[in-house]
DNA sequence: TTTATGGCTGTCA
DNA sequence: ATGACAGCCATAA
């Protein structure tokens, strides 16, 4: 197994770890990376992709929901678009309903989920 | 070496 | 419900 170089390096693997038709929150990878806390890491990770980057990082958006409103303007839409043709559903707002797209990463065992 | 920036988050009013 | 402020850390110059 490849041990991972940089802190960015890990957030990439943890963003293609987010299965298909599914989303996840900047602060959502920053605590599976390790960078618990540190949300704006990911985003800068994901703007300093590599060339060959495979990342799905139209998966990742804010904890509203959205997805933020980044340089470029149009970006927005083309996020949108590749979460709609992944299958996941925004509203009149331009939201994604994170209760029920959140990525729900590995529990691991010992650590219960809240409200079931 | 230091300085400045930055695809965010959470709390308070 | 929205608006505003402060904090954390890594990368780039």
């Amino acid at each position: 197994m490849s041990e991972i170089k940089g802190t960015y390096q890990r957030i990439y693997q943890t963003v293609k770890r987010i299965p298909k038709g599914r989303v996840a929150t900047y602060g959502q990878i920053a605590s599976l990376a390790g960078l618990a806390g540190q949300p704006r890491q990911v985003g800068y990770a994901l703007s300093a992709l590599p060339d060959d980057h495979r990342v799905p990082w139209h998966r990742v958006i804010n904890a509203k929901g959205e997805i933020s409103p980044r340089s470029t303007p149009g970006i927005e839409a083309l996020q949108r678009a590749l979460l709609e043709n992944e299958g996941v559903h925004f509203d009149t707002n331009a939201r994604v309903a994170l209760d029920r797209f959140r990525w729900r990463p590995r529990v691991s065992s010992h650590r219960a989920r809240r409200g079931e």
